[in-house]
DNA sequence: TGCCTAATTAACTTTGGAGTTATATCGTTA
DNA sequence: TAACGATATAACTCCAAAGTTAATTAGGCA
């Protein structure tokens, strides 16, 4: 499974998503994030949900003595939303190709003109 | 459900964010989308899936006659994520971040070596 | 060594997401 | 109105994620 994959799958969980938030200021034991998140979930819950987390690679993991450290680590998740955001989609360029060449399709047989319609202006035609 | 918990269980499908992909230049019908995933998925999951990305606000669904229309809603989505960053990181850094990350990517198109998440300054930092 | 504490792993159950085929809905057209 | 084409919904099956408790590993210390 590629990199982005794993953080998306990572951010899929709202538990997940509230761990990353307490570790935004500070990195913290695993000890003292379950007991952040006691009535919200077991400890091996918690355990789990910061192995995927590591294992996405937005959280880093370091064993000090007994206890372990987890903390966010900022360039994986924005450099991954980032990139995903500029892209659309990370497995998405050649798609990005395809719907390029069926736009340009569409305008042709609208009989537009060939130039490039800015795409602030197609988005700004449009309510979600 | 709150919206960015839709957003990102809707991007948890990488089917979903290929879709998304697929709409980045242009709004296609249904069934057009439906052709270019065909043998992957059927039509029904197909209309699974975009009902999944509307209802996050992150596709806007339009009827046209006999066919229905879905384009991409670049606010709904680049907003949440960006929210998202500004929430679990620090102040500041996140635009600091976009910037390394918009460098990298140009780097990355001018033909280096595929490097799918920056995870340089984790990995130099962090190793237990 | 033996015990205590911290954290992970094992083994299991439950739940819900994602896919399938079949059917219904809705607009168009003969 | 009947038939058709484009999407959506129904009614399922299947599998993997997420939770639980119990057992295990590993460090610190008497």
């Amino acid at each position: 499974m590629a990199s982005v994959e794993k953080v998306f799958e990572a951010l899929a969980s709202a538990h997940r998503r509230r761990i990353l938030a307490y570790l935004s200021k500070t990195d913290m034991t695993a000890g003292e994030i379950g007991e952040r998140f006691a009535g919200i979930m077991s400890q091996p819950a918690i355990s789990k949900h910061l192995s995927v987390l590591e294992h996405a690679g937005v959280v880093w993991r370091q064993k000090r003595g007994m206890n372990v450290h987890y903390g966010l680590n900022e360039d994986a998740l924005s450099g991954t939303l980032v990139h995903f955001l500029a892209e659309v989609c990370p497995v998405g360029r050649p798609l990005k190709r395809e719907s390029a060449a069926a736009a340009r399709r569409k305008r042709v047989a609208l009989g537009e003109p060939e130039a490039e319609v800015p795409e602030t202006a197609r988005l700004a035609r449009k309510k979600s």
